[in-house]
This record gives C-alpha cells, sequence and structure tokens, in this order.
DNA sequence: GTCTATAGTCCGATAGAC
DNA sequence: GTCTATCGGACTATAGAC
C-alpha cells in the first residue's frame, strides 16, 4: 500500500513491492494471485463477518433485516480503521482494474449473504434481492462515509440509506405505500 | 466470440483472434483496450437507449419507475437477442475476469441511469438508490430468463423481481407496510 | 527459483477517404 | 491536406508452468 499510494497501482511493479519486503516476485504470486490481490486481502474476514452475525440473528427477522445486521457489524470493523479504509478507497477510486476487483468481491458478499440468509429458511427469490439491497446499502453508505469530511457514523449511514431506498422503492406512480398482503 | 466458445477464454491468444479476423495483434488492440472488450462492445448501445428512454419518461413519474423504463426498454432489446445473449453470457460465466468486467458495465449503466435521474429533478441519494435498484432488478431478471428454461418474457421478469424487491424491503419487523410520510 | 508465454504499450511508417 | 485504419517490431510486466 505504500508503494501504491506514492507511485499509483500502475506505475507500481511487483518487483517493487517484492523488493521492499525483502522477498523474490515469486513470493509474492504464491501469497496473492495477482497484483491487485493485495488490497483484498481482509475480504474474507468481512464476509465471515457477515455470514455469523447474519447467521445469529432473531430467528423471525425478516430477510433485509437480517441481511442488515451483517452489513451493519462490517460497518463497525471498518469504521474502527478509517485512515486505513481511506487510504484504501483512494487508491481503488483511482484505478478502473481495482473497481472491477471490488466490485466482484461485493458480489461475493452478496452471494455469501443470500446463502446465509437461504440457510435460515428465506426463499431464493427473497434471499437473492434481500441481499442485493443490504449490500447496495453497504456501498452506499460506505461512499457517503468516505466522502464526508464531518466523520459520521457508518453503521447510522447504512442504516438511514435503508430507509431512503425503503421510501424510494415504495414511492409507486399514486403514491400509495408498497402493501405486504403478497405472499 | 467463436474462438472463445471454441476454446474458452483464457485459451484464446489475441493473436488467434486477429488471425481469424484477418488482421494484426495491433489493429486487435486499436478497436478495443483489452481481451475482454470485445465482449462489450455493445454496452454503449444499452446505456443510450436507457438515458434516452428514461429522459422521455413522463415527468411525474417517481424515480424507480421512471428508472425501470430504462431497464425495461433494455429488456426488450436483449430479448430480441436472445441466443447471441446467451452464448455471450455463458462465456462470462465460465471467467472470472469476465464476470469483473461485466459488473463495472454494470457500475457504469448505474451511474448513467442515476445522472439521468438527476437531470430529471431527483434528488442526489434518492437517484443513487434508485438507479441501485433498478439496475439489481435488470441483473437479476436477466439471470432468471436465462436459467429458465421456458423462455419467459424478460421485461416481465424484470418487473416481477421489482415488485418482489418492493415487498422484501417494505417487510420490516413488525410487519406493517413502509409509509411514504418522510421527505 | 528458473523459464516462458502472452497481454498490452510505445515508437514510427504507410496508405486510402474525403 | 487532414483524418483515420492498417501494419511492424521492439519492449515490459504479469502471471503460469515446472
Amino acid at each position: 500500500m505504500e508503494l501504491y499510494v506514492e507511485r499509483g497501482f500502475d506505475e507500481t511493479t511487483v518487483a517493487a513491492i517484492a523488493k521492499r519486503a525483502g522477498l523474490t516476485e515469486r513470493t509474492f504470486f504464491r501469497h496473492y494471485a495477482d497484483k491487485r490481490e493485495v488490497l483484498f486481502a481482509g475480504a474474507a474476514l468481512l464476509q465471515q463477518l457477515f455470514v455469523t452475525t447474519v447467521t445469529d440473528a432473531p430467528p423471525d427477522m425478516p430477510p433485509v433485516e437480517a441481511a442488515m445486521t451483517g452489513v451493519v457489524a462490517g460497518g463497525v470493523l471498518i469504521q474502527e480503521r478509517r485512515a486505513f479504509a481511506c487510504q484504501r478507497y483512494e487508491i481503488i477510486a483511482a484505478n478502473t482494474e481495482l473497481q472491477e476487483r471490488e466490485l466482484i468481491k461485493l458480489a461475493s458478499l452478496s452471494a455469501a449473504l443470500a446463502a446465509t440468509l437461504r440457510r435460515r429458511g428465506v426463499g431464493e427469490h427473497p434471499a437473492d434481492l434481500a441481499a442485493e439491497v443490504a449490500i447496495a446499502v453497504f456501498k452506499i453508505g460506505f461512499e457517503r462515509w468516505v466522502a464526508d469530511p464531518v466523520h459520521l457514523d457508518l453503521p447510522q449511514l447504512m442504516r438511514e440509506s435503508l430507509d431512503e431506498l425503503r421510501v424510494v422503492t415504495a414511492d409507486t406512480e399514486t403514491g400509495r405505500p408498497t402493501t405486504v398482503a403478497a405472499s
């Protein structure tokens, strides 16, 4: 990360990374599948946190709420490492390849979330949709948190984003709220 | 695409593509930034369709509805090319790098959708959220359409997915529907 | 740890379209 | 005369095979 900040991602060769770490190029690739992966080493931990948190949520909690407990727990974790999270975000924001990797990691988190919901007895389609909504809220909440100079509360920003999403989504042509009557 | 189907994406070299097209490697890279981009040449057209459709939607239509007109129009276009769409989907599904590119194209579509909504007078946050919801529905609807052997109607699957998303999202702990009272 | 294939860039040159 | 498409070759870094 030091080198990525100093010179930028593209201008940093794996040889340079290996040299600074006191290793050989080959050893780098033994630890990380590719040059981008270094920045996503924490993703597995985050996914684990999502899964255990959602698994432990009250059994009668509705899908989206349950999924939210997971991403909010993730928000707490990230908030504790604000400096790291922001620096990492800036590196990624400056490079398209890194954004691609970030997006597929989020998709992977979404899939893990959906699988966890299904294990709670949620149907396949609602599970997919709830996971998708939760990840969207996670992403948008995070972006607002990073962008805001007045260090706001990340978990709270995520919950607010969900509330706003509910309003926008429920807002149909006639203006009436969505009913929950359908199965 | 012929070569990607025949040998798979990884096993296809740019040299082989260029040879079959009767060109040189160098010329290939002049048309496409990288090897993956060949499969995403239609993305610009789709984005254009999204934008014009949403722009032309009735001015008083709520954000999510307006965004939906765009993705539904996209669905109609894709449905007309089912054979191509399915073949392309299979190639992408078999390769992680291609999935990464697919995801960033979807993110780009989402951003274009949000920008179009903002031009309609929608606030920044609702625009982002509505675009995110619409793209999620686009993606999930498409996945269901491809997976289903009984050729269903893609635009209809997208609308159904939105309906389901509304139900799942509105389904709070107490079971009461979301109100639209909040600003 | 060594060796190698291949993606992708940079330089420059050429030739047809309008 | 400018614009755009082609090509050639040399070059570097990533990443995989062994």
